[in-house]
DNA sequence: GGTCCGGCGCAAACCGGTTTGGTAAATCTC
DNA sequence: GAGATTTACCAAACCGGTTTGCGCCGGACC
């Protein structure tokens, strides 16, 4: 294989200096029309673009953020991925997405590795890896941008409020007449159901209805998890009229159970979701759920990025929430 | 913000020279046991990475490969940068993913954008820019795997085979004893409709049965499609036992105009899709589709392509075809 | 006609690493 | 103990660009 066209045969084939190739590609000095008509006519004759780990090394800038994330098959994140790059594209900006599929070591040593390769600003939604040691990892020299719950004085931070998101959805069943409403899902102190059953408690006592802790199961984040627990509810006799669920899967395997024992959704038991995944609009029937705005934090996400990287934006870390927004359907 | 830590630095805490600290660091040439520990000490002091520009540049490898992908909200393609990245993980490679939004101009920028960014092998998967160009942005220096149906003399190539795949499933619903077998979906020449079209008359005509071209409805990729479809079928009085759909989407909307018109699926009308879409094991029936095995995808081009780098493998531009694999489930 | 100025181009330094060639000291060989 | 070899290190070249400093040239001005 031959080696890509260099600056060095450009200037060569143009009759020129580097220097000159350089400056009548970027601007940077005035240079004659006759030169810079001889250099353009090389550089296409050659099919020359600048080896832009060269560029960068000098400059200092490569142009580019890295959006670490951990699992690149869960869809919030390509939808996460979609709003950055449309934040930061005509900026002239390039994301590089990396996924640490769930391996906690793979976190750090992404963050590293991008930092080795002189990102000029970071995205990070972490499971694992603490705040402080995220902080050693970038040394400072970088700006980080935090999406999610992860609480650390590195940089700004984007996440959705799950609490408010939850009791709206479950006012909006209130509105709908459901008064007996249970909450389906989350184990206890994993992920985000904790918020999101407070949510659902703020709800009812600010309706000056009473929590019923036999209406508050705890179950994991699968279908599985979610049908189990509203069958195991209706074996044991327990009166509901509606299921604010902790997720979508959860949702649908709730669904399950009750169509198993001839409830129909919603008329007898009214159910809502949350993530809004692309499922939901597709189950029958469909889903009411919380979409969490995945593009819209993305967005977001990117801007404030920028603004920290072009030195637009200083001072304290900002904190943004991005409110989650109730997704009526078919279910509630 | 201070700037990062440079080998000059470590040099200078160490007491020795840069060259003695590269050497220490990689181990290309003996360094001694108290000079190694002068530099391992300087290094953790001041958080020593090396600058991964400057090794690119010298070493003329930067350890990365790009994945440009036509829209990274279709969940195949994260799947298959799963696959990838599993693949070259373990050789110290790196992929950095690049969507295109199915906006057509981006192929080509980012095609460009990566080789100029040097990274040492490419995979992409394109909807619009036809292969001769590729050839020219990617200019012959780096290798390229070509996903997708693409056929350009560029580089190897992955695929699958839906012909084949359809042809299965197809046989499949005849297994089960279902002689009056409809296709939906798939506008003529739009995707890859016309190929899962003949896999579908292959099945039948292999079986001695004949096309009946009322039985052949061609329709958009979408859910309303695929509803509106077999809804006007239904309502023309088409008699039918199963339905082969060209992607779940339209599989998914062919089920809801079943439901709508009272026919049981699979008892009255078996349906099988394409794609396996998280949604197929959501929706009620479970669907019975097709796995288009995209991670599997995502090893066979990683591995490919890693070979090609390191020359472990040479000569002419391999095609290889996974089979897609079919997932029975509830609805046919 | 000399001075000043702007336009234009080149040489050289620089970015931060790796790699090569050379050398001084230590060790081996006979 | 002289010569050969090895060990351990360093200086300098190099990767491919950008940027800086300087000189040359021609035209305008006094």
């Amino acid at each position: 294989m031959p080696s890509r066209a260099r600056i060095a045969d450009v200037a060569e084939i143009a009759g020129v200096s580097r220097t000159t190739v350089s400056h009548a590609l970027s601007g940077r000095r005035p240079v004659s029309d006759e030169a810079r008509a001889k250099v353009l006519a090389a550089v296409k004759e050659l099919n020359y673009r600048a080896n832009q780990l060269a560029v960068g090394l000098r400059k200092a800038r490569t142009q580019t953020i890295a959006f670490v994330m951990p699992d690149i098959t869960n869809p919030f994140y390509p939808m996460v991925a979609r709003g950055v790059q449309d934040a930061i594209r005509d900026a002239g900006y390039q994301v590089v997405v990396c996924s640490t599929d769930g391996d906690a070591d793979r976190e750090a040593a992404f963050i590293s590795d991008m930092v080795g390769r002189a990102v000029d600003g970071l995205i990070v939604d972490l499971f694992r890896t603490p705040g402080e040691y995220v902080q050693s990892l970038v040394g400072g020299h970088t700006p980080v941008v935090i999406l999610g719950p992860l609480k650390a004085p590195i940089g700004d931070r984007v996440h959705g409020d799950d609490k408010v998101s939850v009791a709206e959805a479950t006012r909006h069943l209130l509105r709908r007449g459901r008064t007996r409403i249970a909450f389906v899902g989350g184990l206890p102190g994993v992920g985000p159901a904790d918020s999101r059953l407070s949510g659902y408690e703020d709800a009812l006592l600010g309706a000056g209805l009473p929590i019923v802790p036999e209406l508050v199961i705890r179950c994991d984040y699968t279908r599985q998890g979610g049908r189990a627990a509203v069958a195991a509810a209706l074996d044991a006799g327990l009166d509901f009229d509606a299921i604010v669920c902790a997720n979508d899967l959860g949702a649908i395997g709730a669904i399950d159970a009750l169509r198993a024992a001839g409830r129909a959704v919603p008329d007898d038991v009214a159910v809502t979701g949350f993530d809004d995944i692309d499922a939901a609009a597709l189950v029958h029937p469909q889903l009411t759920t919380i979409d969490n705005r995945a593009y819209e934090k993305g967005t977001v996400c990117g801007r404030l990025l920028l603004q920290r990287i072009t030195g637009e934006l200083t001072g304290p870390f900002r904190d943004i929430v991005v409110p989650g927004a109730l997704n009526v359907r078919e279910s509630a």
